[in-house]
DNA sequence: AACAACTGCAACCGCATGCTC
DNA sequence: TGAGCATGCGGTTGCAGTTGT
């Protein structure tokens, strides 16, 4: 199906967005609140792409963003998340008040790879939730010894994006995990739990999904196993680990908190086994 | 001081997917 | 049922600031 653009480009302004403009917009929300993107710049009189104006309340202007430093709380939460559902970087932001994905994802790439591999740790590459390769993106000015430099500096957090299972013929047969959307009315900074109650709620009586102790979905009396292959693709131990029920935080030489991961891993194994349900019935 | 190289972050872009008609 | 819209996601890029030479 063709996708229509998201709005004219003509006439709009692009970059960095002015204090003026940030003020048209934060007052423009709180008299109308969120949605509508696409006729917002124009009824708030913004010559800015309604993406555009999304992104910059969602990653700046939105209530109760918290900038400056992470702490070393957010720190660990984040490596531990990103070991267990890879580059997600809703969900990990939905994990951390006040954090958004932009910034989680740049926080990453900037300060965590670099910290963990200092700490000999190597981040392999791990699949998205895209399966079909992106086209190459055109560029009026392509910096070619920046991009290669940076490939260079982050490749070992990049995504073998397409074909990632083909590329890995050892690798078990897995069902992962969809991205899941938000809905309009679901905030950000929500838990797992309520994803998976949405999920649930939301599902039909024939989607309806069950864990047993191990975990393992238990879909009308059919067992599914569900082995998340990040956590396989992770790669080293990670994978006997969990198998054993080690405690996978002994990955990371960061200060543990079992508690607090078994609760993560159980929201996580919850939320996997709804997903996977769903997928497994629409099929 | 001048220039180059590097770094960090905001913003952009393309695509996926749910929803509506 | 399919087209188009609206929104969300994650990878990539632009650019200003910082550091090195």
């Amino acid at each position: 199906m063709g996708r229509a653009p998201c709005c004219s480009k003509v006439g709009l302004k692009k970059g960095p967005w002015s204090a003026k403009e940030d003020s048209m917009l934060t007052t423009y929300i709180q008299h109308h609140g969120v949605g509508h993107w696409r006729s917002l710049p124009k009824n708030a009189g913004l010559l800015r792409c309604g993406k555009s104006c999304r992104l910059r309340w969602m990653n700046y202007l939105r209530p109760g963003i918290k900038r400056g430093n992470f702490t070393p709380e957010e720190d660990d939460l984040i490596v531990r998340l990103h070991s267990l559902i890879g580059n997600r970087w809703s969900l990990i932001a939905g994990r951390l008040p006040g954090r958004t994905d932009n910034e989680i994802k740049n926080y990453w790439n900037t300060h965590l790879l670099k910290k963990l591999k200092s700490a000999g740790f190597e981040s392999k590459p791990r699949k998205t939730s895209r399966t079909i390769p992106k086209k190459k993106k055109k560029t009026a000015k392509p910096d070619k010894t920046r991009s290669e430099k940076r490939k260079k500096l982050r490749h070992v957090s990049k995504p073998d994006v397409g074909n990632g299972i083909q590329d890995r013929p050892e690798m078990i047969k897995v069902y992962a995990p969809r991205p899941i959307r938000l809905s309009t009315g679901f905030a950000r900074n929500y838990s797992f739990d309520d994803l998976a109650t949405s999920a649930a709620s939301s599902s039909s009586g024939n989607n309806k999904a069950t864990l047993n102790d191990n975990g393992n979905n238990n879909n009308n009396g059919e067992e599914l196993t569900v082995i998340p292959w990040h956590l396989y693709e992770v790669g080293d131990d990670l994978l006997d680990d969990y198998m054993d029920g080690c405690d996978l935080s002994a990955r990371y030489s960061l200060p543990t908190s079992d508690t607090l991961m078994e609760k993560v891993y159980d929201e996580y194994l919850q939320l996997l086994s709804e997903d996977c349900c769903l997928q497994t019935c629409s099929s």
